[in-house]
DNA sequence: CATAATTAGTTGACAACCAAATTATTACAA
DNA sequence: TTGTAATAATTTGGTTGTCAACTAATTATG
């Protein structure tokens, strides 16, 4: 294996994961969606998981804390979540979908899976075996302890 | 294979992505180098390819003309390459690495391929062929014409 | 030859990323 | 109990990504 190789599969991942996102954000564009990808991940992920801690939040969207408390102030403008004080501990903020925000998240999942579709077309059961596995691989070969 | 999984999939490329880029960013610092892995990206860019425009450059590195714009200001900010006029094209512009620009990357080349090592351990010839193979089917299938 | 369409590069606005520093609160230890 | 360390969230600064709008130069068309 050659090491020139390396910096290669680093631009090849960077490149295939930025159009993923991309097609998916013109998507939501397209239908109109006042949303972000990321907002939108991270709206989901509120939906499946009721009162997550900010901290709790960002790492099951594997995002920093900074970048999800700013995330979460722009989704607090447009009224879909809310900050709510954590009963025990006054450092924690408490995160919850509001009404909006719940009819949101059930509009839109269906739209954006079909959309979503897309990136995996052609691909095999086998293929995405591999895909998991490679990637989940490479993730933790980096995971600082 | 079940919709809900295509969100998943996704967040898993988003994720690694990052990661290797954050790992190869953090390298960077260890090693006091000061550039960005993506300022490195076009330096390295450059050393293989002389007399680029911004235009075959971008391509090249799979960037947007305003993003590579951007970058290469900040490189020349740090004497490592400079703009000089197309010879036949006034709207082009040719990129040339600096006398420090080049020594930069000879330099620097082989601990940066050492320390890009780090996330492809453990993976066989044969991982390194469905990454290359499903990656670039996802690419494709987003590809606008 | 004149006008329209295309191309290369830049800029502005906004979102997201990371690192480092800051504040407030809680947990732990001398 | 007091002080120190750890934790949750935020703030700040610098870089990158995307989109849209713009300028200047070149090419195509009528």
């Amino acid at each position: 294996m050659l090491k020139e190789n390396f910096n290669h599969y680093s631009l090849i991942l960077d490149q295939t994961a930025r159009r993923v996102k991309q097609y998916a954000q013109a998507s939501f564009s397209l239908n109109e969606i006042d949303l972000t990808v990321d907002q939108w991940a991270v709206l989901k992920t509120l939906y499946e998981n009721t009162d997550l801690t900010q901290k709790e939040l960002a790492d099951k969207c594997g995002k920093d804390q900074p970048t999800l408390t700013r995330i979460v102030d722009l989704i607090i403008k447009k009224d879909y979540i809310k900050r709510i004080e954590h009963p025990s501990d006054r450092r924690c903020l408490h995160l919850q979908l509001t009404e909006a925000g719940l009819k949101k998240v059930e509009d839109l999942a269906p739209t954006v899976s079909k959309f979503r579709e897309k990136a995996w077309e052609n691909l095999t059961k086998e293929d995405f075996e591999h895909f998991t596995r490679i990637l989940n691989k490479i993730y933790q070969n980096l995971e600082q302890k």
